[in-house]
RNA sequence: GGCGAUGUAGCUCAGCUGGUUAGAGCGAACGACUCAUAAUCGUUAGGUCCGCGGUUCAAGUCCGCGCAUCGCCA
């Protein structure tokens, strides 16, 4: 590869979405892959820009609205933010410009592109008859429709038969560029990765490829952006949604042509023609350089192998998915089970197996026992290493090689084997403490040095791993550093060895990864089997955080919990120090609350039977490590407890004794 | 029908330009250890590398044919 060396900046897109239903498990598996690019490159020192954004104009979303009874914009408003955006912020998708092809300074840009285009020549009206697919929304040819069973021949996947419609549209002469776009996609072989999408696009280019229908008569379609010569069509989705890629640079004053030649466009292979024959073509018709790499993603299968369909009912949904199961591990699996070539099988438990034996054993224990030996022994101060033996200098050797390995694997857009040399690190580092046994060096105070360095080279080796893998697990590769006393502080994914400080206090802190622990074989997802086990902070809450909460539904109490589940919840004596009412919510007041130092915001929804004044001074009970969770704009950073019966009597849980704040409850 | 990909230990997969006893992870069995999230570490799997034929001193690794699965195209 050798790919942008010169400049440092690095640009890359997701496919946008289309804004008629929720998103599923590809979409966030395309996100993620993106975001761990872009983080690495970040990590690597680039100046990355990263751009998603929905595709909100056509057909179908007007007829999705006007069943829901919403106008157009009221939908997409809806999809965009909640659906899409809303998961891609929980995923902690770290995008720099998100677009909707139905803000004002998109459709300026479609228009300007458009209209230069036009004005070239390469955009002409036509009339055209034949079958159309409501469903493809494009005309379908003969060959593509298939007979059913009550005989009817229709387009594979649609309820009712093509209609045959004639329309005057304009076309785009993409075939004008045909030739140019085969020589250079021969000539760059990496151009479209992998290499077997690349072959079919050759295919796909061996016959000639026609003109490109890029409009629709505005009386059929009102929903889309206006062609600046002609107010009676509208653009159809390709000059609309691909544009939207290099929006934001227009948007700034920095104009399209200077970035459009740096792109990575990450994409599924269902879209790959669109990208690698039409894209291609405008960009050239409008005077625009190419993308640099078009990387093709595969799709994710169900757990058994088979296709995901919501029909099949095997599809998971990915709220579902966030709700149960920590954000990092998410990440983790799926970018550690799916490989570019080829469609990969993913589910609840691969990813439990996964999270389990190379989050929670090889990973956080490594951690957890690193941690531990450091107090134990050290007293939770991290000793000098002294002179390294050859399996430390062995270690320290694979430290300073491995970022350039990973890096050189995620150019090559092997991501599961970068994750993968990743863990090979960490493994050995387990291997190198059972080898070294500082249980048996802390025996004796001839051997303190040699334990000395074993401790700093675990605890330097775990810095290691945390950068090499904070492009996968952003948060936890923060906590891991916090836990070792290095909170705040970022490295660069670069060899480097020795660089936390002798003498650090190491804090520690919960398990990194606890386990989702599943004694029964299966079991139905969806259904209240953990809502207890969550660890703290990334999980989510799955009851509403601020409601005033009577321990739980009689079907949750039933079901038995370990010792160990319950102790994840971190309970604390409260005081009330400050309460007012929120604004235009019947329900909620606002709390403020002491926690030993700590000062905290907490919304509850018990107005109705309290007076805010009444409240200051109250001691209850709250669930500290909650994810804060916003209510009416106010970040609610915690849930205080109250019993209430089936009379809607309710009380709030507090102490019969005045026990100071931040008191543990368990 | 055409083009292409894949077919390696129970499972998921590595094996670049052909070369000593074919590898990893998971699972399973046995053992070790105790710092750790019932974790970790070690040993163990005797796998026709889909089948057949060919090239070669030597082939999962190249060629041909066949079978199976998948994708794209028509």
């Amino acid at each position: 590869m050798s790919d942008s060396k010169q400049s440092n900046e690095f640009f890359i897109t997701t496919a946008i979405d289309y804004a008629n239903g929720e998103p599923h498990i590809g979409h966030v598996y395309e996100k993620i892959l993106g975001d761990a690019i872009a983080r690495y490159q970040r990590l690597a020192g680039r100046d990355v820009t990263f751009v998603m954004g929905t595709d909100e104009h056509g057909e179908k979303i007007s007829k999705a609205a006007a069943k829901a009874g919403v106008t157009p914009q009221e939908l997409v408003d809806d999809l965009s933010d909640r659906a899409f955006r809303g998961l891609w912020d929980r995923l902690d998708i770290s995008y720099d410009a998100f677009i909707r092809t139905t803000s004002q300074r998109h459709k300026k840009f479609v228009q300007g592109v458009l209209q230069r285009v036009y004005d070239a020549g390469d955009i002409y009206f036509a009339e055209y008859e034949g079958l159309y697919s409501v469903g493809a929304e494009r005309y379908v040819t003969d060959k593509e429709l298939v007979e059913g069973a009550d005989g009817v021949r229709r387009y594979p996947g649609d309820r009712d038969a093509p209609e045959l419609r004639r329309e005057a549209n304009y076309f785009f002469k993409m075939e004008k560029y045909q030739d140019w776009l085969l020589d250079t996609l021969r000539a760059n072989p990496t151009l479209i990765q992998p290499a077997g999408y690349r072959n079919e696009v050759l295919e796909m280019l061996s016959e000639p490829i026609g003109p490109l229908s890029i409009s629709r008569p505005k009386s059929r379609v009102p929903w889309g952006i206006e062609l600046p010569w002609d107010a009676d069509h509208v653009t159809y989705v390709w000059f609309d949604a691909l544009l939207s890629y290099l929006t934001p640079f227009v948007a700034s004053g920095r104009g399209a042509e200077t970035v459009s030649g740096l792109a990575w466009h990450v994409i599924g292979k269902d879209i790959l023609k669109p990208h690698a024959v039409f894209w291609p073509t405008m960009l050239r018709a409008a005077g625009l350089p190419l993308y640099r790499k078009l990387v093709v993603h595969s799709h994710i299968l169900a757990e058994d192998g088979r296709k995901m369909g919501k029909s099949l009912g095997n599809a998971i949904d990915p709220q579902q998915l966030v709700n149960d199961f920590p954000v990092d591990a998410i990440r983790y699996t799926l970018l550690r089970e799916a490989s570019l070539g080829a469609d990969s099988p993913y589910g609840e438990g691969i990813l439990v197996s996964r999270l389990n034996s190379d989050l929670a054993n090889d990973l956080g224990n490594l951690l957890s026992r690193t941690v531990s030996m450091i107090h134990k022994y050290r007293g939770g101060v991290l000793p000098a290493a002294h002179e390294p033996n050859e399996r430390e200098r062995e270690i320290e050797a694979a430290a300073l090689a491995l970022p350039g390995q990973i890096l050189g694997l995620v150019d090559d857009l092997k991501i599961n084997m970068a994750i993968e040399a990743a863990m090979n690190f960490v493994r050995d580092l387990n291997r190198y403490i059972a080898e070294s046994a500082p249980w048996n060096l802390a025996k004796s105070e001839d051997t303190a040095r040699r334990l000395d360095t074993v401790l700093y080279t675990a605890a330097e080796g775990l810095r290691v791993a945390s950068v090499c893998l904070e492009a996968v697990i952003p948060s936890k590769a923060r906590e891991l550093r916090a836990q070792l006393g290095l909170g705040g502080q970022t490295y660069a994914l670069a060899g480097a060895w020795g660089l936390i400080p002798a003498g650090t206090r190491v804090p520690g802190g919960p398990i990194l990864f606890p386990k989702p622990e599943q004694e029964a074989g299966k079991e139905k997802p969806g259904k209240p089997q953990q809502p207890i086990q969550k660890e703290k902070k990334v999980v989510s809450a799955v009851a509403e955080p601020a409601a005033p909460v009577a321990s739980a539904t009689p079907a949750e109490t039933e079901a038995l919990i370990s010792i160990d589940d319950f102790a994840r919840i971190d309970l604390r004596v409260a005081e009330v120090i400050a309460c007012e009412a929120v604004a235009k919510a019947d329900k909620l007041l606002k709390l403020t609350v002491k926690l030993g130092q700590e000062t905290r915001t907490v919304v509850s929804g018990i107005r109705k039977w309290y007076e805010p004044e009444a409240l200051v001074g109250r001691k209850v009970i709250l669930v500290a490590n909650l994810r804060p969770a916003k209510l009416r704009g106010i970040e609610s950073q915690g849930m205080i407890l109250a019993a209430e019966d089936d009379a809607g009597n309710l009380d709030l849980v507090g102490l019969t004794q005045d026990l100071p704040s931040g008191t543990k409850v368990r």
